[in-house]
RNA sequence: GGCGACGUGACCGAGUGGUUAGGUAGAGGUCUGCAAAACCUCGUACGGCGGUUCGAGUCCGCCCGUCGCCU
């Protein structure tokens, strides 16, 4: 199974599978049952794990090997830019050796810098420069200037969020163009599978007040007390959730146990503000438990033919929506059938390669030039070749 | 039993006759070099019944409830 599944890798594009969710979601359990069930090696994408000597409060799991833990002293500067360009780099080694990368983590920033080749402008000397000076004004003065030079950012981002506009600023100024703009993805030279664990929001919840008690028990005040002999709790790292209310304990602002539900209050913002981003990425394969994770990965390696059944919601009707799609189905090899459902919506059934499926997919959330599509409701299933063609019904 | 105070949305809490206080939690959202960050949006409540008034959370009466004091 496994030689197979890499005599393929060798082949077509590369793939690497990526495992996203919530904090306390159990991602890095997940993780490592599938890196040892399909010959893989992970990659931890967390800004709070790389940094060394931060164990207990940000749930580091060492029973495993895993990239891009550990990398950083707490007081080192760190970016989605270093991080992409790290993992980029170990992508690659992975793959050579002919094991499946895994991206395993909560920081949906750096997930989406990696899996969608995000070019980041760079950091120089004038850009530090220009950023301090920025920092010094006010954000309504900022925003105004930002409203001149990229209007779009500026109605983006709103007058308060003041590092945002900072930040598109000292872009826009620096490279002459407005910050919207500049963001482009680059072509990236793999194909992923996201999966996205999915679990009730009051289980979650459950979760993370059991988690915060158990770093409490495994010692996160012995661990925050040493890191504050060295660092300032000004540091970004330092103000992570659970090492700033531990902090505030320690300096006797705060009672251990107003800390402790602090510390579960902020993680279940952050769990929610996790779940933000992530929901709004359509390629999200979203699992309830770690069989159907073993099964959407295996699909994916195996390239096996699958099914996928579509509704579309919009404007698409009367506007060559099937035609178009039958058209695109065939040059994809995909079988199957297009039909005008009676509540104004187009469904379609379509089976072949999960890559060319994929492919038809994220064309069908556009549409045909006329169509308008607002929604498109995909169920994925097992490939029955029922079909010998792509028809029009 | 008597006297007094209080009763505001999930919670905290302002408001004493005439727009939606506010905060927290919650939910939804934004996101391209600090992202465990930063920011945005939403939520019509005034214990019940009756009265006064053009108009009551705000005044009056009764009732209910909570708390305190007294017997």
């Amino acid at each position: 199974m496994k030689d197979t599944n890499q005599k393929k890798r060798a082949n077509g594009t590369p793939k690497i599978v990526a495992i996203v969710g919530p904090t306390a979601s159990d991602k890095t359990k997940l993780a490592i049952a599938l890196a040892k069930k399909f010959n893989g090696e992970l990659i931890s994408a967390d800004s709070r794990q790389i940094f060394k000597g931060m164990d207990i409060g940000t749930n580091k799991d060492k029973s495993y090997p895993q990239h891009l833990i550990d990398i950083v002293n707490p007081d080192e500067e760190f970016s989605v830019a270093q991080f992409q360009k790290m993992a980029y780099k170990l992508i690659g080694e992975i793959l050579k050796r002919g094991k499946l990368p895994i991206l395993v983590g909560g920081t949906g920033l750096y997930i989406d810098a990696v899996l969608y080749g995000y070019s980041i402008p760079p950091k120089t000397k004038e850009s530090a420069r220009l950023r301090q000076e920025l920092e010094r004004q006010d954000a309504q003065a900022l925003w105004r200037k930002l409203q001149k030079l990229d209007s779009k950012s500026a109605v983006k981002i709103g007058p308060h969020n003041k590092r945002r506009i900072v930040r598109a600023l000292e872009v826009t100024l620096l490279q002459k163009m407005p910050f919207s703009q500049l963001q482009n993805k680059r072509q990236v030279p793999f194909q992923a599978l996201i999966i996205g664990i999915n679990i009730p929001r009051v289980t979650l919840y459950q979760a993370i007040g059991d988690r915060v008690d158990a770093m409490i028990a495994r010692g996160l005040v012995g661990e925050t007390e040493k890191l504050a002999k060295k660092y300032s709790f000004d540091l970004p790292s330092m103000s992570s959730i659970g090492y700033k209310e531990i902090g505030q304990y320690l300096q006797k602002q705060i009672s251990l146990k107003q800390a402790i539900d602090e510390i579960k209050q902020k993680t279940r913002n952050f769990a929610r503000r996790q779940l933000t981003w992530f929901r709004r990425n359509k390629e999200i394969v979203w699992i309830e438990n770690a069989e159907q994770a073993i099964d959407a990965v295996a699909y994916f390696l195996a390239d096996q033919p699958r099914k996928i059944c579509l509704k579309i919601y919009g404007n698409v009707l009367g506007v060559f929506f099937r035609a178009s799609a039958q058209k695109l189905a065939q040059d994809l090899n995909l079988s199957g059938f297009a039909v005008n459902a009676s509540d104004q919506t187009v469904e379609i059934v379509a089976e072949g390669q999960e890559a060319n499926l994929n492919k038809f997919l994220k064309w069908c959330r556009q549409g045909p030039a006329l169509a308008q599509v607002d929604k498109v409701e995909a169920q994925w299933g097992k490939f029955s070749g029922e079909f010998s063609s792509f028809e029009i019904r």
